[in-house]
DNA sequence: CCCGTTAATTGATCTGGATCATGGTTCCCC
DNA sequence: GGGGAACCATGATCCAGATCAATTAACGGG
């Protein structure tokens, strides 16, 4: 029997950062939308950001709230659900640094259409959609960024609702820790943590299976030596032997 | 008992559309991507299109290809497909007029990602991924609506997981209809026909359930008096009592 | 360090929808 | 307008995963 560790996740979380201009400036410069621009661009479009810092579990914006901003995470890393149906809360994804959510569209009287919540402290960049719209015209380099990423998140939905539809539970569990794995993971006593807090329900509502069925997943994959896990977190140990279990059923 | 209709939707299919230049203007103007645009970026924007014709049951591009293009439909309607992992098929969407498919982003040596078939005669306008950039770049509005387009997409996909993750069959049909109803739908004996050839195996694959459970739901549905139906086809009768099975489980 | 709270595990049972099987219909093409 | 292929309907059975029900383990505040 392994011996139990402690959340190794949680020790991540730190202060709210601050966003000194440099530092704005170099996530500015290192976010997928704004890559590849010239110095002046770069200070152009930060002086149309307000930085703003949220500690851990605050809720940023609200499914149905007015929506006036799109946001750009900077550090830390905000958890996007969705209410359901049926009173619960789904969980649709968790950014990280550069990933982006709130309204990208400008015009109407228009509403969130998701929740966002700060899953550890952090510092978001926040922007009207006014402003958005004059980055896009002005650079339309960001405007192309800005459709290939939006895209790809079309592509990543399309594959998401493919499993679905068609594919059972541990088949969908392995896929999901996977791609948790390779966007949030860090390395971790030889394992790669995903370094964010999970629950067994918000992994369960990612891929709609139930919290009993996420755990009792979980605790085969543990068994297998697939993964190791605790409270509110998983590392994954064997990446091969879990895309073993994920991968399509015919390939 | 109702005596029983031949498939009233074949009916519309017509002969390959010939994209006259006037037509071409037109169809770029009211196309979502292009509305508001001055006369001289209508035409410049055209020049940048090749348009082509495919009949029925055609394939346009396949899952897989090298990515050489956008399309958008002129006439006609588009079914996107996705081949799902047990060997099968899935419709992910029928696409209408003024609707894209293809390769939106530009660079790298990418694949399309999804089947492209004409479900009807049907005319497209055909642009490089290089020219839809400099489209783009000189045309930022553009650059708005896609990116606002797009956002569209991942709104909707958003929807369709949540139901796929969490709402039993019956009220993912009765969804799904409603959707292909307001998106596809023409008046029709005092009905509302989905108008476009819609086999109970794709109705399905859309929402993961078997055809079967599909032929079941709507032969049910048919029964309550909600719809009528034939082979390849669909027409609501009652849409209000279809939103009472689709309603989110406890609004 | 202990205690209360909340998350996770595990077992027992139940069921929606898949799967398997068969017969009836519609349509298309010759 | 007849033959054949695909599509559709419906019954019977089965099972993955939901649901119901306790118990146990981890965390965090005082």
């Amino acid at each position: 029997m392994s011996h139990h560790h402690r959340n190794p996740v949680h020790s991540l979380a730190g202060p709210v950062e601050h966003c000194s201009l440099d530092l704005r400036r170099k996530l500015i410069r290192e976010s997928p939308f704004f890559s590849n621009l010239e110095p002046g661009q770069i200070d152009e479009i930060n002086s149309r950001f307000r930085d703003v810092g949220f500690s851990a579990n605050k809720t940023i914006l609200r499914e149905g709230d007015n929506a006036d901003s799109l946001f750009i995470v900077a550090t830390g890393l905000v958890k996007l659900y969705s209410a359901s149906g049926d009173g619960g809360i789904l969980l649709i994804d968790i950014l990280k640094p550069g990933e982006h959510f709130g309204s990208v569209a400008g015009f109407g009287p228009e509403c969130y259409e998701e929740t966002a919540v700060a899953a550890m402290d952090c510092c978001l960049l926040k922007i009207s959609p006014e402003n958005f719209h004059r980055v896009l015209t002005m650079h339309p380099q960001v405007a192309v960024r800005t459709v290939e990423i939006l895209s790809h998140r079309v592509r990543f939905s399309h594959e998401l609702m493919r499993r679905l539809g068609s594919y059972p539970a541990e088949n969908r569990s392995a896929w999901l820790l996977l791609r948790l794995g390779e966007k949030l993971g860090r390395p971790w006593e030889g394992k790669n943590l995903i370094n964010a807090p999970v629950s067994r329900e918000e992994l369960a509502t990612m891929i709609g299976i139930t919290t009993e069925t996420a755990s009792r997943i979980v605790s085969r994959f543990q068994k297998k030596g697939l993964i190791e896990s605790g409270r509110g977190w998983i590392a994954i140990k064997d990446p091969e032997g879990l895309k073993k279990l994920a991968e399509d059923l015919f390939d």
